[in-house]
DNA sequence: GCTATAGATAAGCAGATACTTATCTATCAG
DNA sequence: CTGATAGATAAGTATCTGCTTATCTATAGC
């Protein structure tokens, strides 16, 4: 929940791809397996870690665990960077563009 | 350059320190170094892990080094976070806001 | 009940991290 | 040249990470 957490969650190139994984809906825990070379255990053990630093929720579903994106889980990250926009260069008009496409 | 390097850099609160020191302007080692309680070398690699991940700059002036935030850093965080905009609620709203003061 | 499957937990280990003290290099002041 | 200072580098170490295999728990189907 605090930045180190969030940060230190998503140093690790299997967690990023986690969460990738999850832009396109809830999975459970074999689903997000699939393409990265490491054993249940390890997938199980980044997914405890995400969920720790408030990235991902859960729902039990019998014997299966449906995992999605927490909404406010990147907030922090956000509000981190915004501190730093003076050093966004150009990187500004893309978001107005973003923003304003997302208006429509 | 690379995500990894950059939230893995990000992922240390010290590290984050330093970034936060140079929001307002170039600073010397020395300087960095204030309120971290951390040795000088300490300090040198935090300072080489930012460069290395393209977080800082410096600039040699005689025996000193002046460091300063490198403008396009954090665009890779900036262009990941971006990815996961459908997630953001109404943090949106601020980034609007945020953004039209700025052109202002 | 028995067996299979989803996922978590335990234990162990190799490599990475963050720190320390000691030392080195380079510039500056006299 | 000499001594002091800014900063980097070296070497050593305790702790943390990310992984593995083995095992455990819980649900589901028969």
């Amino acid at each position: 929940m605090n930045e180190t957490d969030i940060f230190r969650a998503l140093a690790d190139p299997n967690r990023r791809a986690v969460l990738e994984r999850l832009l396109d809906g809830e999975k459970n825990a074999t689903e997000l397996r699939e393409g990265l070379r490491i054993s249940q255990p390890a997938v199980s053990q980044h997914v405890a870690v995400l969920r720790g630093a408030g990235l991902i929720a859960e729902k039990k579903e019998g014997r299966h665990v449906r995992y999605s994106l927490a909404p406010e889980g990147l907030a922090p990250v956000l509000d981190w960077l915004t501190r730093y926009r003076a050093y966004w260069p150009e990187r500004v008009e893309r978001l107005k563009a973003l923003l304003k496409e997302m208006d429509q």
